[in-house]
DNA sequence: GAAAAAATGTTATGTTATAACATTATTTTG
DNA sequence: CAAAATAATGTTATAACATAACATTTTTTC
């Protein structure tokens, strides 16, 4: 079974453990998704499936997928960039726990998703909590150059 | 000397340390935001520069004179909000070093600007350095409830 | 099979941000 | 000082991102 296959696989899944309708336009927009690793607007995704499976599609058919996508954790909406991008963990065996770390690379458009030590978010809620703060997203955006783009090859 | 003249006070002196001019512009736009110290999308800004200011004002107008302001380091903007608010260290002693953690409340829109410690921004580092990314962007946005929405007095 | 719920289609509009070029103001320099 | 260069602002247009509102279709429930 190849990787594409386990991650729509795991699409199946969390959809049935959410009790939530896995339907084609959902299922495709996440193929789409798959065959693009580097994270994508909308309108990017949008002229993807108008290109690949209807020319007619409207942008709130590609926002309602990604939307629901999102709510079932298997693709995730990068706030800083206004972009979307495959759950790492998808077609995996672990899944999310505590804090992520996007590491968006400002060269090249690529992201390196990371599960945060415990260590460093447990530092960071207390921080917050110092100002009675209590943060319920739990994924933090950090921008600068990846290792290829530092030392191109 | 109130609060709003020491921030006043300061703005020009960044400018003159970054060697840039501050004009009436960029001078009446920092004025309207001390006057709201809660985060304020761009547009809000231009309203309220064309009501007090200028009803003729365009976006670019505040563009121009929000990115001038943040260059030098006098207002932040939020990424994941996409609104702008004047840095709390503008009018204080002391400056920036190392990371800013943003805690945006998502109930009342407000926003706590908190210095990470250096212990954990230093992590945070040691663990983009893993995955040899080089961060150059020095703030995280939390979202979550802050204090005051969460024990409504 | 009728009623309710979920998903999709469709049109319109709201919101955020920049491109491109003209004009005006300020600074530099000969 | 006057010409040239630079910086700032004015102005128009448009790109890019996102949702509201309502109609229609499909699926599920009873
Ligand atoms: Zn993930
Ligand atoms: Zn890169
Ligand atoms: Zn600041
Ligand atoms: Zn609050």
């Amino acid at each position: 079974m190849d990787t594409h296959s386990r991650q729509m696989a795991q699409l199946e899944e969390q959809c049935r453990q959410a009790g939530k309708k896995l339907t084609p336009i959902r299922q495709q927009v996440l193929q789409l998704m798959l065959q693009h690793p580097q994270p994508q607007s909308a309108y990017e995704i949008l002229q993807a499936y108008q290109s690949r499976y209807n020319p007619k599609a409207q942008p709130m058919t590609v926002y309602r997928a990604l939307n629901f996508l999102e709510e079932i954790d298997a693709v995730h909406r990068l706030a800083s960039t206004r972009q979307y991008v495959v759950c790492d963990h998808l077609g995996r065996e672990h899944t999310h726990h505590g804090f992520t770390q996007f590491l968006l690379c400002d060269r090249c458009g690529g992201l390196q998703e990371v599960e945060m030590e415990q260590a460093v978010w447990q530092k960071l809620l207390a921080e917050a909590a110092i100002y009675h703060f209590t943060p319920n997203a739990s994924a933090i955006e950090i921008h600068g150059v990846c290792g290829q783009c530092q030392n191109p090859a």
